[in-house]
RNA sequence: GCCCUCUUAGCUCAAUGGUAGAGCAGCGGAUUCUUAAUCCGGAGGUUGUAGGUUCGAGUCCUACAGGGGGCACCA
């Protein structure tokens, strides 16, 4: 059906390139963006403008439709009085709603008050094979929302606004910055060591220096190595990656602001961030107000300061004071029945526990959180006043962490320590602690001045300012798990990602000596189950479970002789023994053709043709001189697929369907020779 | 990773286990001031995929895929 429309929109384009009008234009010269010519005064002429065609509405004779561009919408009329019979017939026989048009004319307003172009020439600017969404509902499945965000750009104005807004809260933090004598930088996204966060990265290969590398999961280290180079007031808009869940409020790829100041403490920075932000939100929202569904978040007057501590006593009802140590704590916190998923943990990993378990949901309204212990921020400077403590703040708002900024910690010789203390963690299983950063250390050892250092979640800043609740609203492509198979072909689950399969290899291979006597099907299954485990490798599946199918799938062969039969007793027999992904059982029952179950997912041509090659790959061998394996080349094994008198019995539709699983023939014999070299001796080859 | 839930025409949505429907878009026609235009006509579907239960499945069950929400982890 999709195809259908398609197919029109493309003969219309075919018809309008056989009138002569070219259907992709290299440009066309606006006079005006669209908004700007709906607020003319009726009467100017010699307009040139452009947009997508919306929305058209036709009275016989006249024509009402709607053009929108990046800022508007404005009205076009068209009259067929006052048109060449070439262009009216055009408009209404060859474009479409989605297309790109161009008009010249002139403004007037319409009865009803609507200041409109009436068109005195029209421009083809460029076709649209797809239709646009519905124009009223527009697009509501929030999945296409997100694969297809253009289409959510331009049916939602909401969703223009989120990501104006967006661009604008970038705008205005740089220009604060750089008004404020900062300079703006860039650091590496691949690096050897990940650092400057706890959090899990992401790992990639880099081919030519043949090493993993790790994707940023935060520029902190970096910033401060410039800082050690002279920079003083540094910042970089930082793409950061970190593999871990996915929900409303985190992304694993997002962004942050983080900047760096010489001479500066968190103190300093706590003054700055209430200008920054009130600065931020008068540019772009106007007030100092934040209407988060429903809730008003203000930003005016004073924010409050609140210490960790405090808090605790006061809402947890636990007083840290009085419990020095990890194990004291965790009796308090069990004493008081709260629960909390590790008490593993270091004292001040529990504190941040505790803290983020009771009270943090309840920090709405703006407030600077201190008091933070110092253990859990090995980058960070240690309070003189209680060493306890880091020389940290958070900025809190609607319970998310929207800022944490603290003074830095400077010293080489006890960041070392600290790290040391990180690695005895990751030894302990923590996969989030940080590695030694040798590199930095270094840096640092060349000395550091004074420094404090801020970081601000960008994509929750934006979700709080635009009323939000998932930060994949104000990303434009998200993350999302790849769909199968292109658009309007169902291809459902056609992965062959099974696995799991319920027996081990010494049970499979038990089941398989109690069913399989035969010698030929025994040397025919063995081959079968060392093909499939070579797909399963080739192609990054599980092994045991392509073993298994190949090894099993012949299982009733010696008993059931009739062909419209075998297989189903194969089932049977599987299902007994607690298979049950219908995938494995559907491929087993179509690698019998006679069956009549037809073969439609990628595994059940894997099975087919993997069990299938098995017997020219024997047959090859036997022909050798040596009758070796050994000797074999996947080469002649391609070529005897043409030789229609050789091993007569062999499918060889059932071998050629290799490149439904995206394999050519000559690869396929490859796999299938190496696969069965491995166990040339089973098979008495 | 676990739990809940959703997936029906291009889009938005219907259909007590009993013949898959509507609106919009698109197609044909009427219409010189509409703006969710209106009116008439016809067309559009393997109900996400694969199995199962049933005389009969969009509806019930299982597996799988994708989405959304929650838990956990994290900012």
């Amino acid at each position: 059906m999709e195809e259908d429309l398609r197919e029109l929109r493309v003969g219309k384009l075919d018809r309008l390139r056989a009138a002569g009008i070219p259907t992709y234009p290299e440009r066309f010269e606006r006079t005006h963006a669209l908004a700007e010519a709906a607020s003319l005064p009726e009467g100017t002429g010699g307009l040139r403008v452009a947009g997508r065609l919306i929305a058209v509405r036709t009275f016989g004779k006249l024509t009402f439709a709607h053009l929108q561009d990046r800022g508007g919408r404005l009205q076009i009329a068209l009259r067929r009085e006052e048109l060449p019979a070439e262009t009216w017939q055009a408009f209404h026989d060859l474009f479409d709603r989605g297309d790109f048009v161009g008009a010249e004319g002139s403004i007037f307003r319409t009865k009803t008050g609507e200041t409109t172009l009436a068109v005195a020439k029209l421009h083809f600017l460029g076709k649209a094979l797809l239709p646009l969404p519905e124009k009223w509902h527009g697009l509501k499945d929030p999945e296409l929302r997100q694969r297809r965000r253009y289409l959510d750009l331009l049916m939602s104005d909401e969703t223009r606004e989120r990501f104006r807004m967006r661009t604008k809260v970038l705008r205005t933090l740089r220009s604060f910055l750089d008004a404020h004598g900062f300079e703006e930088v860039e650091t590496p996204v691949l690096q050897t060591v990940p650092s400057g966060a706890s959090a899990r990265p992401f790992i990639t290969h880099h081919n030519a220096l043949d090493i993993d590398v790790y994707l940023s999961i935060s520029p902190e280290t970096w910033l401060k190595r410039l800082v050690v180079g002279g920079y003083e007031r540094v910042y970089e808009i930082a793409r950061c990656f970190r593999n871990e869940g996915m929900d409303p409020s985190h992304l694993q790829d997002f962004t942050m602001l983080e900047f760096y100041v010489a001479y500066w403490s968190y103190e300093d920075n706590m003054r700055f961030t209430e200008k920054l932000m009130r600065h931020l939100l008068v540019e772009v929202l106007g007030k100092e107000r934040i209407d988060w569904r429903g809730r008003v978040i203000d930003f005016s007057g004073e924010w409050p300061r609140v210490d960790m501590g405090q808090l605790l006593r006061d809402r947890a009802g636990i007083d840290l004071a009085r419990c020095p140590t990890a194990d004291e704590l965790r009796g308090a916190i069990a004493a008081k029945g709260i629960k909390l998923e590790r008490m593993d943990l270091g004292r001040g990993a529990l504190i941040d526990a505790l803290y983020k378990a009771t009270v943090r949901d309840d920090l709405i309204q703006p407030c600077f959180l201190t008091g933070i212990p110092s253990d859990i921020l090995p980058l960070a400077r240690r309070s003189d006043r209680d060493p306890q403590l880091a020389d940290c703040f958070q900025l809190l708002v609607n319970g998310w962490e929207i800022v944490k900024a603290y003074s830095e910690l400077v010293d080489p010789v006890e960041q070392r320590r600290r790290f040391e203390e990180q690695e005895t963690e990751r030894a302990r299983g923590d996969e989030e602690a940080m590695f030694v950063d040798e590199e930095y250390l270094l840096a640092m050892e060349h000395g550091m001045p004074p420094i404090s250092g801020w970081g601000m979640g960008i994509d929750r800043l934006c979700a709080l300012l635009s009323g939000s609740d998932s930060l994949r609203d104000v990303v434009f492509f998200p993350l999302l798990r790849p769909k199968g198979g292109g658009a309007g072909e169902g291809a459902g689950d056609d992965s062959g990602d099974v696995k799991d399969f319920p027996l081990s290899r010494a049970e499979a291979m038990a089941l398989f000596d109690g069913n399989v006597k035969s010698d030929y099907l025994r040397k025919h299954c063995l081959a079968s189950a060392a093909v499939m485990e070579a797909i399963a490798e080739r192609f990054g599946k599980d092994r045991d479970t392509f073993w298994c199918m190949g090894l099993l799938h012949d299982l009733d062969f010696d008993r059931v002789k009739e062909p419209t039969k075998h297989t189903r007793e194969t089932v049977e027999i599987l299902e007994s023994k607690g298979v049950k992904d219908e995938r494995i059982l559907k491929a087993i029952l179509s690698h019998n053709e006679a069956l009549g179950v037809e073969r439609t997912a990628w595994l059940d041509y894997a099975l087919s043709c993997g069990e299938t090659v098995t017997g020219l790959v024997m047959a090859s061998a036997l022909v050798l001189p040596d009758k070796k394996l050994a000797s074999l080349e996947g080469k002649s094994v391609a070529k005897r697929m043409k030789k229609k008198d050789f091993a007569k019995q062999v499918s060889r539709e059932a071998i050629l369907q290799c490149e439904r699983i995206g394999l050519t023939i000559d690869e396929f014999c490859d796999l299938a020779v190496k696969a069965l070299q491995r166990i040339a001796p089973a098979l008495g080859l």
